[in-house]
DNA sequence: TAGTGTACCTAACAAATGTTAGTTAGGTGT
DNA sequence: ACACCTAACTAACATTTGTTAGGTACACTA
């Protein structure tokens, strides 16, 4: 109490400190190797500690991974949320929501990569705990498209799926320094403009 | 198991021949458990040999990937080839493009997914071998789109992106049952059917 | 001051990994 | 009959793997 700035930091910042930097470290080598083939070595030494200490923290690889997932799942859908709150009308949601996603997800870090990337093929038990997480974010998507206007005959679903696909897919081909993340979501959303319904919502100005 | 067409089998059909068998295990253990994961003695063992003699064929497991990569994206190309060729104009080209890649992304058995899922992440000397393969089956896709009379204002390339995104990430939703290949291809297309330029209907304009 | 829990460390385990060396059965050519 | 090639096999190698058990320095509490 009198005036001990660094006793305040070596006794309650201590308490579960590390946490972040080991999920931290572990985004880092399961977005470079990919899961199976980074190592809980690695990954210690990036959070720097042994490896044998990460099971203070967790009980296996596949809990670190599941983590991983939660923490670039809730940061993605936070920025879509936030992008999605300003906007008012349907269209303008979409494009902001879009953008959003675009944003985390190439600029991001690893977080979001780890995300798209790495669902584990034969682990089912894993497999069922990521994949309601991943639902869970795409429903806002869904409701997104649900309060669009749009032309007889298009599919809610299946545009969904399409431009969701698109989006995920950019993680493969995007580079730094060409059209930014939100130059390449609204290009996308532009193409998909003359399915809006003019009848029902007339479309903003350009 | 033993003894059935002896001598035809154990003389000149013994060259070389186990190779397609090793490559089709190869290609459905990475499909089921990713490249990293899957253990050359389980690809061994589905090919019906030992794991020492594969190396017989291939010098190392990054070359069995880059001959299952080889082969998925041979299988895909003729099909997209092949299916184009018969359509006359561009429009209807890619309709049966969009379609046979679909299919046989979709329905197409192990070497196709492994193509589409399993991209080496750290291992830069296998990618450097890959990305040009897959570079040369979408020049076909690049070829297409610039066929396409298009209104004004869209960009072929993020077109091209947008589409082969769409088509390339259906393998995660996917499912038997619902709609077919197909018509999911036809329905990404007719989303987009309104950007393409009413009044150049003839072929391309230069 | 003694005791307790936190946050690590060290060392080792058993299993699995890709790969190699040496060998062998059987077909082919001379 | 002979050497030769093909297509496998067996057995082992050296690492690397995820994980665990036991120990320890330190802060906090009583």
């Amino acid at each position: 109490m009198v005036a001990t700035g660094e006793l305040f930091e070596k006794s309650s910042l201590r308490r579960d400190n590390r946490r972040p930097q080991l999920l931290d470290a572990a985004a880092h080598n399961f977005r470079l190797q990919g899961y199976a083939a980074a190592s809980m070595r690695d990954i210690a030494t990036g959070a720097g500690m042994k490896a044998g200490s990460m099971y203070y923290y967790f009980p296996s690889k596949a809990d670190l991974l599941i983590a991983v997932h939660e923490e670039g799942i809730r940061r993605i859908s936070d920025a879509v949320k936030a992008a999605t709150m300003v906007a008012a009308d349907p269209w303008t949601r979409l494009q902001a929501a879009m953008s959003a996603h675009m944003k985390v997800l190439l600029d991001g870090g690893d977080y979001a990569r780890v995300v798209i990337r790495e669902l584990p093929l034969d682990n089912t038990a894993v497999r069922e705990q990521l994949i309601p997480l991943r639902d869970e974010y795409e429903a806002q998507f869904t409701a997104l498209f649900d309060d669009l206007p749009l032309v007889d005959g298009v599919s809610r679903r299946l545009l969904r799926l399409l431009v969701l696909g698109a989006l995920n897919w950019s993680q493969t081909w995007y580079r730094p320094g060409g059209d930014s993340p939100d130059e390449i979501a609204d290009a996308f959303l532009d193409m998909l403009r003359p399915l809006v319904d003019m009848r029902t919502k007339p479309v903003p100005a350009e």
